[in-house]
DNA sequence: GTGAAAGCGCTAACAC
DNA sequence: GTGTTAGCGCTTTCAC
């Protein structure tokens, strides 16, 4: 209840509030004079104007939503931290929701921002099965944007990274380091985005000659408290001597997993993943990640958002791909 | 611009818009059966309430706001999901703006906050010293709960950790596996958090007739750049034996630095840290953590906020203590 | 260059 | 139980 309104400032200048709104919005119709009068009146007052009234009558909030699977993680809260630098240079407010990776959540946050309370969408998509069928309703209505965790299938923006050729890169970095059998653990299977992860995997085992084994593709099941025990029974049963992890919180245990079965990484098991964490280079022993530019995917995506803004928005269509980095560390030295 | 309104809704039923608004809002004054016909005309026509319109009526958000230094922070990222988690139960939404340690960065996200734009304000300060009068200015507005990074000087409700209790523990507990020369990573000086944690780390000296040594506190610079060298040096000049640092990224460069300087950790170096690693168990060596319940805290912080609109807000006054956890790990195993 | 009036969509008094 | 009216604060025709 911001007390100070353009009523009282027009009372207290003795002008009519449309002369004073004018003057805020520095228009050309007002007198130099008494935009000055009436600025300086606002600033005495401390005059802060009801966003609500103005997005009633504008029809816009000033507002976007990030929706994404989960805050702490290190790729997405990187990614919303360049989101909301974006949006702060345009005096921007930036929403935030998590769907915990349930697409229920994610329709229900959908349908509640149809309201107009926010004038665009970022979007990570939960790894949940989509309902496409509400992102082109959504879509008709509000620009949104979606970024690395894409799905071919629902058009739109997006800003992905270069995820086959990620996938692709690593076996090779696997197979170049002796590496005869490369397990995989899946995830994220219902989107693009895991989709072109695991057929950069498959590709590169094809192109280095290697056997098809459905059998090294770990999938990962429904609940996360799982992922341990599934990881340590995949690597006692299929003994492979080198893992790609589709996502950060996979290579994780099995750290944990080697370490209770007696497995030396990198000696008798090699190991890279996505990851963003920031020091990688610390673990023991240091992880060969691939980094996603996490920053940047975010400061791309809001920047798209804003660009649409700007034109009549449904003429985009693009998918802009940012590359992300191999880095090499010890979980991957040297050969067997 | 959600085209379908209560007044398209009314014309489409042969109801007033009042009636309408009252049927959607479940009124007692309403016959069930028009409550019935409303409520199916909404969903099939898919009507959402514009916010806008509503939040002028009531002068009320169902928004809140979270201000914090930085959210790719494995702290603050975990306080932000328990947030939006208590959020998301009440069908509030989350507003999200990060400092960047900048006092005139936060005072302006308060000053725009003013208009009415949400009904509360959760904050973590920043670093840089504060204007404490800006705050008494907008707390008179707005309710506004503070977490971890408090101030004193600033009355208002508060949740934080024992955070004298943390460090003047770890200190204790460095003491005994042997340390003789414990330096302390100083950090968050001018806030009381800050100041705690210190006083802990003091007192506990003491207490252990340590001879009073400044030389010992390193006090960090404006530059983040410059944490690694300056804790290089640090390391080399004094020679401490132990390191107790009062925030994560003080910590890491520590590893860098020890493995520079060739000193092994925990050998000739224990460490410990505040943190929230998920994988601290998984650096070389792991590290020894105080370990905040940041996800609690964001639960707490909200909940109290939530409380404070239920009652007359201005009555509270209080601050919670979160207890934070020693997690002993190798970087401080074995004395000397 | 300034003012009066209407209206964005919703709701609460006040009728009846 | 339902309708009429006015107004939340701001902006924008349309007057003058």
């Amino acid at each position: 209840m911001g007390e100070v309104n353009i009523k009282k400032l027009a009372y207290e200048l003795n002008l009519s509030a449309a002369t004073v709104s004018r003057a805020l919005r520095d228009s050309h119709e007002i007198s130099a004079e008494t935009k000055m009068r009436v600025l300086e009146m606002a600033k005495r007052l401390n005059y802060e104007p009801n966003p609500f009234a103005s997005s009633l009558r504008h029809q816009k909030s000033k507002t976007i939503a990030v929706i994404v699977p989960e805050i702490a993680n290190n790729f997405f809260s990187l990614a919303i931290n360049g989101i909301e630098e974006v949006a702060r240079e345009r005096d921007y407010h930036v929403l935030i929701y998590q769907t915990h990776e349930s697409s229920k959540i994610e329709t229900s946050f959908l349908m509640r921002l149809l309201s107009g309370r926010v004038d665009g969408i970022l979007i990570s998509l939960a790894s949940e099965a989509v309902d496409k069928e509400n992102f082109k309703e959504v879509s008709k209505k509000l620009p949104i944007v979606f970024f690395d965790r894409v799905h071919d299938d629902i058009e739109g923006v997006k800003i992905t990274t270069d995820d086959y050729d990620s996938t692709y890169n690593a076996v090779q970095h696997l197979v170049e380091n002796g590496c005869k059998r490369i397990g995989y653990l899946r995830a994220l299977d219902t989107l693009s985005t895991g989709k072109k992860r695991m057929q950069g995997y498959l590709d590169a085992l094809k192109d280095n000659n290697f056997p098809e084994e459905p059998a090294l593709v770990m999938i990962e099941g429904e609940k996360k408290d799982q992922r341990y025990s599934l990881i340590k029974s995949f690597i006692e049963e299929q003994k492979p001597d080198g893992i790609l992890s589709s996502i950060e919180e996979l290579a994780m245990p099995c750290y944990y997993a080697c370490k209770e079965v007696g497995l030396n990484i990198p000696k008798d098991l090699k190991l890279i993943s996505f990851s963003n964490l920031t020091h990688a280079e610390l673990l023991n022993p240091s992880l060969t990640t691939i980094n996603q530019p996490a920053f940047e995917i975010g400061v791309e995506a809001a920047g798209i958002l804003f660009k649409i803004f700007n034109k009549r928005w449904y003429e985009f269509n693009e998918t802009i791909v940012l590359k992300s980095n191999l880095i090499k560390r010890e979980s991957t030295r040297g050969n067997f």
